[in-house]
RNA sequence: GCCCUGGUGGCGGAAUUGGUAGACGCGCUAGCUUCAGGUGCUAGUUUCUGUAUGGAAGUGGAAGUUCGAGUCUUCUCCAGGGCACCA
């Protein structure tokens, strides 16, 4: 037996994939299959986790090729990004250098692992190419009141210096970075994600194939609530001190506000409301009107800004909400408090006053920045209730409890029940009594019934260089104007340097300052750049429907190709993008469709979504406490030490590999030591696919046996063992070897259809095994083998077309079809059918499987275990289920 | 606090969806082979009990539905992830 030499083989056949351009995805008319992962980030370097990633990916594409779709199964770069601003600060290294050279490093592994990509397609979204077309489907979203501007306030991280969107902060800190966020006001561009909100939570519910922990991610995310916005409006004598004492009056207000129209979904928490007749508030329930005891201001409130102007102790209520705001253990407990203003208003239907609150629970990012208190039947307004001393009046009654004597004592209570204390509403159930709230404030011209949305506006808006230029000129006189499409890209410049902090760009003269494109006057160029996330919300349809790269006449993509592709049929990628990604993308695909650039009526770019597991292992420190590689480590009679001190190791926690743990393998290692395939089968053979998997060296052993085992098996085999074999009429073991290959093709192919790689490898693992045990030389093992080949392929590409070679295919193994399992082979003349009395397991029969249930029922009882077992026993019945089990009931 | 996921041998994990729990792999044990350098083959490997045919227990825990439960229901514990004052 020749060892199997994976260093010599791999290339060999890589190279006659490259030579015939196997992998180039063309439309010839049959089933289309677009196979997509996550492109990633040129870090420079390929991990495991990319290993992984893409190896799932190569599966499905190898898979679906072989079950003759026209697949399209792209790769590229996710390239913009501000590793490579910093390591030009750090490094004083230019960031497209830096970047280009970072592909090219991670390009040769990559190609080294096999993969079935079309390379043909890829680009970076660093190409001027692939930004031109950014910056022209930015022009187009605007024509299209996709995109807007404005004054906000904005998170500013201020380690990054630059702006965040809403899904970037996570705990009050950068995503990156880590710093804590400050507010900021910016003038900042804007994508109306708000626009889709609906549509966006709709088309979850169409996505079957997505994980529903994403679906129900970015359902929490969008945040859709339906209730009632209204004005309570003024008591008679407030609004004499209001508009007496203190500053305000309509007029002065109306102009310094302007439009008094309220836009609660907006990005802004500049709200713009309209607080001279009153104060407006949003609820979800509106049932529980007759239990309010109290209005409550957000502390960044308009009114709460207005009324602080003139009361000093308000103004320190509000620094004290703020400072609590921004400290993390704080938010945890978050003691309610707050501010009795001398403000009251009206109760909408009955002759009672409210006392007006500035509370510190009150957010101003979220409907009016403005709520009625009911603190019996909601938690935090009872605590506030509770602690200032406010009327707990229950509306709601649970069922089974008395009206009488029933209290909410410490816990609001906020599920169904009966409205009493209600008056008009008295009697009705929650639903009803929210729609007949609705209905009656909408009558009295106070409000009306709304959905609010927790998602924003997607603030894009970034002070970097290393991105795609926002295509935007600011004129004195003519505005603010687009880019004209025939002077785009907005090229970024080279001549750059990071030697001060901020945005070079900012600072760069001839970038910034240019001729006004419709006065010629001098005008100043916008020098903030689009967040990356919208780099990677359309790249799959350039992937798709890419043309022209750069010519003259070049479009994003060719509309007629792009919508034949996409949607993209099976996309993989981490669940950390479970928000931000691919909610953006699906964004951007309703835009593109809305413009008119994408047929595609869904507006969804991914059909199937699979979030892979992550890489983990196992950390290992030294005495002193410091990581070791774990390449450093060497097994030393079962005590782990140091490879050159001979130091012991201590292993630790298993978790996600990373640098800075150094618990990480790299996959060059493994693919000098082992290759490829024995990298790529490792990481799908145990566990299963969304879970994590954990890289022991012993388990790369295993599978590098494995692959040996399968050579082994093909090398030693007879020299007319023709892989497309079809063995028939077999008998005796020859007939078992084909019924085992055959039922293994068809848990093969179920394990790849739903994406249990680990149970498709099990199977493999035990048709070997028979082909092993199998030591004659005849068609069955001509078949079989065949069949455990094309099997391996999608998992083991380059073994695959090695022993498919060797067994004498004619055409590579890569276009094999599928094999196809027999149906006549799935299915047994006799089944072994379990005996069990009252449910215990007593033996067993073996029969023929359309044996008739008296039948079996009477070899059941003939059974001496089962007689044994109902010796002195009265049977009171046998249940039988054909081809499964026989129970027998005695008592 | 709320919402998901998951919990099965020493380990990773199977289980035709209510029908023989532990497939397959790793590890381990015993034996054979001499391939010298991550080797191949054979047998065994849930636990307890018994010389043995066998018996008993067993899928985090408790109860339930069922002829029959890893699978369904309720409660509960633990771990991982997400959201976090969203009115």
């Amino acid at each position: 037996m020749s060892r199997y030499n994976a260093a010599e083989v791999e290339p060999r056949w890589q190279k006659v994939w490259e030579d015939n351009d196997v992998f180039r995805a063309d439309n010839n008319g049959a089933r289309k299959y677009y196979a997509l992962e996550m492109f990633p980030y040129p870090s420079g370097r390929i991990h495991m986790g990319h290993v992984r990633n893409y190896a799932m990916g190569d599966v499905i594409a190898r898979y679906k090729k072989a079950n003759g779709f026209d697949v399209l199964h792209p790769m590229g770069w996710d390239a913009f990004g501000m590793p490579a601003e910093n390591a030009a600060i750090e490094k004083n290294v230019h960031p497209k250098g830096w970047t280009y050279d970072n592909i090219a490093a991670m390009k040769a592994p990559l190609k080294r692992l096999g993969f079935a990509l079309d390379w043909s397609r890829e680009f970076a979204t660093c190409d001027e190419a692939y930004y031109k077309q950014q910056q022209a489907i930015f022009l187009k979203f605007w024509e299209n009141d996709l995109v807007y501007r404005k004054t906000a306030k904005v998170n500013w991280d201020p380690v990054d210096h630059t702006v965040l969107a809403n899904e970037q902060v996570i705990d009050g800190r950068g995503w990156r970075s880590g710093a804590l966020v400050e507010q900021k006001e910016l003038d900042q561009w804007f994508f109306k994600i708000t626009h889709y909100a609906e549509d966006l939570l709709e088309g979850l519910n169409t996505l079957d194939r997505w994980p529903e922990k994403v679906r129900t991610m970015q359902a929490n995310w969008i945040g859709r609530s339906e209730g009632l916005q209204m004005r309570f409006e003024w008591a008679r004598p407030t609004i004499m001190n209001f508009v007496g004492d203190r500053v305000l009056s309509s007029q002065t207000l109306k102009s310094s506000k302007g439009n008094p129209k309220i836009n609660a979904a907006s990005w802004l928490t500049t709200t713009e409301v309209e607080f001279h007749s009153g104060i407006e508030i949003f609820t979800t329930r509106p049932d529980t009107l007759f239990g309010a005891s109290f209005i409550a201001l957000s502390p960044d409130h308009p009114l709460t800004k207005k009324l602080a102007e003139d009361d000093e102790a308000l103004e320190t209520f509000r620094k004290e909400c703020a400072r609590i705001g921004t400290g993390e253990e704080a938010i945890e407990k978050a003691e309610k408090i707050g501010y009795r203003t001398s403000l009251t208003v009206q109760h909408p239907f009955q002759d009672t006053v409210l006392p007006v609150y500035i509370a510190n629970f009150v957010l101003m990012g979220y409907g009016t920045g403005a709520i009625f208190g009911c603190p019996a039947h909601d938690q935090r307004d009872l605590d506030f209730a509770r602690k200032y001393d406010l009327p707990v009046l229950p509306v709601v009654l649970p069922e089974g409890e008395d009206a009488a004597s029933y209290d909410v004592g410490t816990e609001a209570y906020i599920g169904e029940g009966t409205l009493y204390n209600s008056d008009f509403l008295d009697g009705l159930n929650k639903d009803d009594g929210i729609r007949a709230a609705i209905e009656k404030i909408e009558a009295m011209g106070q409000g009306t019934g709304t959905v609010q949305y927790r998602l924003r506006d997607w603030g894009v808006s970034r002070q970097r260089y290393w991105g795609c230029p926002i295509p935007v000129i600011h004129c004195e006189d003519c505005g603010v104007l687009p880019v004209p499409e025939a002077d785009l890209p907005v090229k970024l410049p080279e001549d750059i340097n990071f030697d001060k902090p901020g945005n070079p760009l900012d600072r760069h003269p001839t970038f910034k300052n240019v001729d006004c494109p419709n006065c010629g006057k001098p005008a100043r160029r916008e020098t903030d750049t689009l967040d990356t996330f919208a780099d990677s919300s359309w790249y799959f349809a350039r992937f798709a429907g890419g043309s022209g790269n750069g010519q003259p006449g070049d479009k994003p993509f060719d509309k007629k190709i792009a919508s034949e592709w996409l949607p993209v049929d099976q996309y993989i990628g981490g669940v950390e993008h479970a928000v931000l990604h691919l909610l953006y993308a699906r964004f951007f695909t309703r835009g593109l469709r809305d413009c008119g650039l994408l047929d595609l009526p869904s507006g969804e770019p991914f059909d199937g979504l699979f979030t892979q597991g992550m890489v983990t292992h196992a950390i290992y420190t030294d005495a002193d406490g410091n990581f070791v590689m774990p390449a450093d480590v060497t097994d030393n009679d079962g005590k782990l030490v140091h490879l050159e001190t001979g130091a012991p190791i201590h292993k630790g926690d298993i978790v996600k590999m990373s640098k800075s743990k150094k618990n990480v393998v790299d996959p060059n290692d493994i693919i000098e030591g082992y290759g490829a395939d024995v990298a790529r089968w490792f990481v799908l053979s145990d566990s299963p696919p969304d879970r994590d998997v954990e890289w022991t060296e012993a388990g790369v052993i295993g599978a590098w046996r494995f692959a040996n085992k399968v050579w082994a098996l093909v090398s030693d085999s007879s020299s007319n063992h023709r892989p497309m074999t079809v063995a028939n009429g077999a008998e005796g073991a020859a007939l078992e070897l084909r019924k085992k290959a055959h039922k293994a093709i068809a848990k093969i192919t179920h394990g790849i259809d739903v994406f249990r790689f680990n149970t498709s490898v099990a199977q493999i693992y035990e048709l070997t095994n028979a082909l092993g045990k199998y030591k004659a030389n005849d068609a069955a093992k001509a078949e079989s083998l065949g069949i455990l080949i094309r099997a391996i392929a999608p998992f083991m590409p380059h073994l695959a077309e090695e022993c498919w070679s060797k067994l004498g295919g004619k055409e590579l193994c890569y276009h094999a079809p599928w094999p196809v399992a027999d149906e006549s082979l799935l299915t047994e003349d006799t089944v072994t059918l379990p005996l069990q009395v009252n449910g215990k397991r007593r033996g067993e029969i073996s029969v023929p499987v359309d044996i008739s249930k008296d039948e079996a029922e009477k070899l059941a009882m003939a059974d001496p275990a089962v007689q044994r077992a109902i010796d002195g026993l009265t049977v009171r019945k046998v249940i039988v289920v054909p081809g499964r089990i026989i129970n027998i009931v005695a008592s």
